[in-house]
DNA sequence: CGACACATTGAGAGCTGTCAAGTACCGTGG
DNA sequence: CCACGGTACTTGACAGCTCTCAATGTGTCG
């Protein structure tokens, strides 16, 4: 599984900008029209220019190129910005799974706090841009501010039940199940962000889906397709229209 | 799946003792044995005693009740102070799955603070008791003391990590490969607290094991039948022995 | 327009689930 | 102490879902 592609794993240097200027690879967070989503829900208006105080400085990320790997040392958290990435665990002997999408305004690179050092990869699923959030500011902000505390402990939290629910997937539901599960996912996440509910653009491969959802890329391709047969959707690549919403809930 | 046992969720009482008592129900946690796991690792000498402020009472957990139920309005994290507990979660149409298996030392609560009500629950497999981490006046001391926020963190990106860990082992890892990794996991924390990494009680029933693991609790037993008759594992019910670690390693 | 990655579809095999029967174990009450 | 009932566990037979392998179709980018 998911060994016949080999994604070009291209680290974006750490140190100074891409070679490539990616759009506004410096740009201050305080700026981005997403900044809302980036930490502050909850501060009250006079913390806010404590966190602009933090360094935040965006970076852009290539599709197919990784923010952090498995492996790397970890110093910063980050939030999506623009675009969208991937999340990817590897197993000793090479296989490897998607564990995670990240869409505009959620954190990445919590994995790292464990340990100091990443345990999955982040790769972008398109042209992205990320906020940086260096930790150790970051700590030190959350002891002086308990708004900006509790924010964090949700965002951890966040991803736990994220998480589980995952493993609930992976675990309770069956391929047509799971497909569904993941499109409303997308679907409603997509809508939370200001997009269409019914109409997105999946950005993963079926490779990934597949590797996600817990099977082969045939069988999602397979399962697409008998939704489109049933009516409950519009699939046209990655372009997908959801047509039944009820009918995919109700499986 | 998992329907067929209806297990008694008596929830305890959330006031006040159980009341048949369960032994040390409310013995203080700085008397506690297993202490350093409660949370203080990496504290200074002077942090302890501003840890043992919290007010950090235990409280007994017997077989088949729920330390906390979904839904149950969330104000303290604990932490296994003997005994085990699985998490389970819930889907809508009433299957469960277990998302979790917690040994003596291991957090529990964390998925409260997203939204400040639980959203999975936490049942005992044994007679067990717990720590009772009070989460304002955890927090409260994480904004005084770097150390107890660190170890906060971390204690959140662990679980973060060993659940993906788990999407891993459910998305990508034959039955075979999936009890195989169950038994080195357990058998590591197992050793890890002290106890043998060879012979372990394993506490939950073989439909716990199925649901954790996403299959059927036949295709389990079968699985370690099969791991018998191979020489790699010697199970008598929930008794087991490891006796080829390297070949369970191995697949 | 060709090269390449991605997606679709088919046929068959294999793994795991389902259903069913029988066995072992354990706590309870006589 | 033993008998009993119920839960948990094991094992078998079979069906069905999903994977594997393979061929073809489609889109995209240079």
């Amino acid at each position: 599984m998911l060994t016949s592609t080999d994604v070009t794993h291209t680290t974006v240097r750490r140190a100074g900008r891409t070679p490539t200027a990616s759009p506004r690879t410096t740009a201050r967070c305080s700026s981005c029209a997403m900044r809302h989503l980036c930490m502050p829900q909850g501060l009250s208006p006079d913390d806010l220019p404590k966190l602009e105080a933090l360094i935040c400085n965006a970076r852009g990320v290539r599709r197919g190129e990784s923010l952090y790997r498995a492996g790397d040392p970890f110093d910063t958290l980050y939030a999506v910005r623009s675009g969208s990435l991937k999340t990817v665990m590897a197993h000793r002997d090479g296989r490897e799974q998607v564990t995670g999408l990240r869409l505009a305004g959620d954190p990445l690179g919590i994995d790292g706090i464990s340990t100091d050092f990443h345990t999955w990869s982040a790769t972008a699923l398109e042209d992205s841009s990320v906020c940086i959030i260096p930790y150790s500011a970051l700590k030190h902000m959350c002891r002086e501010t308990s708004a900006m505390q509790d924010r964090l402990h949700r965002l951890m939290s966040d991803q736990l039940i994220r998480e589980s629910s995952q493993m609930m997937v992976l675990g309770s539901l069956s391929a047509d199940e799971r497909v569904a599960a993941f499109l409303l996912d997308v679907s409603t996440r997509n809508g939370q962000r200001g997009y269409s509910y019914a109409e997105f653009n999946l950005r993963m491969t079926r490779e990934d889906m597949g590797s996600y959802l817990g099977m082969t890329l045939e069988t999602v391709s397979r399962t697409l397709s008998r939704f489109q047969k049933r009516g409950l959707i519009d699939a046209q690549g990655k372009l997908i229209r959801i047509i039944d919403l009820e009918g995919l809930r109700h499986l």
